[in-house]
Formats: structure tokens, C-alpha cells, sequence
DNA sequence: CCTGTTACTTACTGGACGGTAACTTATGGT
DNA sequence: ACCATAAGTTACCGTCCAGTAAGTAACAGG
């Protein structure tokens, strides 16, 4: 007697185990290992043992998904950056705990979208909200370093140029394959704020 | 009487003017445009007014394009730098002259395939290369930022760090949308050179 | 126990894209 | 003048992938 064929029963996943947060952190992570272009919306399905068409029950389409782990790094960063932040310190030290929240956020698979994202991929509608996202984070740098040439706290003649410097410094970090670098990130934060206030003349 | 349906005189384009370096050029324009991913053999050809099996007579595959466009800024870079340095220098003149050329190089679109090139795209071979090369060019500037520390005119606790600093501040350029920008190489160089020498502090 | 909504599924479409096969035309050497 | 080769062409294939249509299981509230 042959086998009978028994009817595959399909495994779902426990309801309501899938939500927003969760693919955001899984398709961060690919994102970031294997580049946006090269993530299909089922390799994130698979990852998370669900199909594709489930995502978009969460998710419009692909780029939502992207521009949602971008923005809730942003909220993130801004939240943290209001709780650290004191106006009353100097703008070298707010300089500082900036760069310290900055380098944390970007040092994690959520926040490394927030600046390894390409605009190129977006539509007109979320490259204007991205770009307006950088521009934001990019005055409030350059503030800061104000604040600092002000009250004497820091010396430069000129910041905007000094603020691509620091951004970029701290950015290509997201290039780093820093999962297995053993670095820590103390230390790549002292010696980044001692090459930036210090030089190395 | 009907019109005779005349027979389409393909315009081809004159023998020769296509050749490899101008492919070169074509494609490491658009990979900095639109990015590898969403650069098309079409594309490509499309800009050159041939067609993309064309393109097949030069090159084996899209990847060999980019990696002739990476080795081809790595050899230019490699001939010039020889050209330019001189051990009799200090350390940090070294550094200086590494990193004028490099930001030259990294500012041109051949130039900044050489830091934008994802290895990600490439095979196994291809990767190695690549990844060769990163590690040459970060142990030239290592080594002349050791040179000056032994000889005393840069001061650094660490260089490995350091390093990656300096090489992160300068290839984060090749984010920049700097065909737009109006900010001259040179000011660039100046302001980059000036952090990393004498610090903001 | 029924029923509506939520949260998934299977099955599919249409277009894009890297790459190939086979053919054609221009040119330089003999 | 002829031909071998170089440098293109047209037409096509297979695969991948974002996105869609339509169906179904699980749970909550009544």
C-alpha cells in the first residue's frame, strides 16, 4: 500500500509574533550585510520563517521598510540627544557627548541605515524627507562646534568644512565590517575625539 | 504607391572610437551617479550609443568593468605617488602629499570607484583583489604616519585607529555629491589637513 | 458557537537585467 | 580584389524580484 500524500499542514507562525520592530531589526541587519539592492523582500520573509506577501501587510513596499529603520534611528538619536544634552556645557563637550551618542547609534544594524541609506534607491518623497534627516543632523553638529568657537572651547576658522570632516570620520565606520572587529568602542571613540581636538602634529 | 519600406541604416559607430578606457569612463561615471546595482549594461551602452553584447567584446562581464575601473585609479595612483614621494621627507609631509594625491584621486570618477566599490557585488577573486588593495593603500598611509612618529613629527599614541580616521574623514568625499559643490579641492585639502594636524581643541 | 477582523498563506504577474548565440559590416594586410 | 579578423549588431533566454490577487487559519468579542 502506498503512502498516502498527507496534506502539508503549513507551520504559521504564532500570530502576532511578527510586528513592525521586528522586521525592521532583521531587514536592518541584511540590509547592512548585504546591501539594500541585493536584499530581496524574501530573503527578510525567509529570515523571519514568514512569505513575502506578509511584509506587506506590515509594509507598503520595500522602501518603507527601509526609510522606517532610518527614521526610528532618528527618533532614537533624538530622544537620547535630548536627555544627554545640557546647553549649559561648553561646545567642545557637547562636541563631544554628541559624537558619543552618534558613534553608538551608527555602531548598530538600525542606526548604520540612518547613514549608509542611498538616496539614489528612494522616491522623490523619501529622498526629501532622508536628505531633510541629514541636513537636520548635520546643523546640529556644526551648532554645536558654533557653540564651542563662541565660548572658546574649541578653534577653527571656518565649520562647515570642519563638519564634513568630523561626519566623515565617524560615517565610513558604517563601512567598517565592525561585527567581527574586536575593536572596542571606547576605544575608536578616544581616539577619533583625540585626533579631532588634538591632531596629530 | 504605398512607401517603400526602406531598409533601417543602423548608424554603427565608427571602428575604434569604443575601447576600453572610455567604457571605463562611461561606466565609473554612471556606478557614481546610480550606483553599481542600478547601473545597467544598457546603461552603459546606451550612453556610448552601442548596444550592450558590444560591451561584451571588451569586457568578460559588468564586474570586470568595475574592478578595470578600481585598478586602473589604483595604478595611477601607485605611478604618481611614486612620483611625488620622497623618503628623505618628515613623516608627516609624507602624509600630506599621500593624502593631497588621494583626495585628487578619490574627487574623479574613475578615482572614487576605488573607495565606493562594494565588495559585496564581486566574486570571490574579485573580493580578494580588492580587498588586497584596501589593505595596501590603508599600510601606506600607516606607514607614514609611523615614519613620523619616529621621526618626531607626528605625535600619535596609536596608528591603526588613527588610521582608519584619517582614511574615513577622506573617503566619506565620495559621498559627497561634489559635482554640485562649488568648495574647491584645495579648501577642502587645507580644512581635512588642519583638523587632522592641529585639532579643533 | 458564530462571526468579523487580523495576520498570515499560496499562486501568480510583469518587467528588468545579466548574459549568450548567431549574424553582419568595416578595415587592414597580402 | 580578397579574406581574416575586429567590432559591432539583432534577437533571445533564464532568472530574479517587487508587488498583487485571492484564499485561509487563528483569535477576540458577543
Amino acid at each position: 500500500m502506498p503512502t498516502k500524500t498527507v496534506k502539508p499542514k503549513p507551520v504559521r507562525p504564532k500570530r502576532g509574533s511578527i510586528n513592525k520592530k521586528l522586521i525592521m531589526d532583521t531587514s536592518a541587519l541584511m540590509f547592512h550585510e548585504k546591501g539594500y539592492d541585493r536584499t530581496t523582500l524574501d530573503d527578510i520573509a525567509g529570515a523571519l520563517s514568514i512569505t513575502k506577501p506578509s511584509l506587506y501587510y506590515h509594509f507598503a513596499n520595500k522602501e518603507e521598510i527601509l526609510l522606517a529603520c532610518v527614521f526610528s534611528a532618528d527618533d532614537y538619536f533624538r530622544e537620547e540627544i535630548a536627555r544627554r544634552d545640557d546647553e549649559s556645557y561648553t561646545g567642545r563637550k557637547r562636541v563631544e557627548v554628541f559624537l558619543r551618542l552618534y558613534l553608538e547609534v551608527i555602531t548598530h544594524d538600525i542606526g548604520v541605515s540612518m547613514i549608509l541609506a542611498d538616496d539614489r534607491v528612494m522616491s522623490e518623497e523619501g529622498r526629501t524627507r532622508y536628505n531633510d534627516l541629514r541636513r537636520v543632523m548635520n546643523e546640529a553638529l556644526e551648532g554645536r562646534i558654533k557653540a564651542g568657537v563662541t565660548d572658546g572651547s574649541i578653534h577653527v576658522p571656518e565649520t562647515k568644512l570642519t563638519t564634513y570632516a568630523i561626519f566623515g570620520m565617524f560615517n565610513w565606520v558604517g563601512h567598517w565590517h565592525f561585527r567581527k572587529s574586536s575593536t572596542s568602542l571606547e576605544k575608536v571613540f578616544d581616539r577619533f575625539i583625540s585626533v579631532i581636538f588634538d591632531g596629530i602634529g
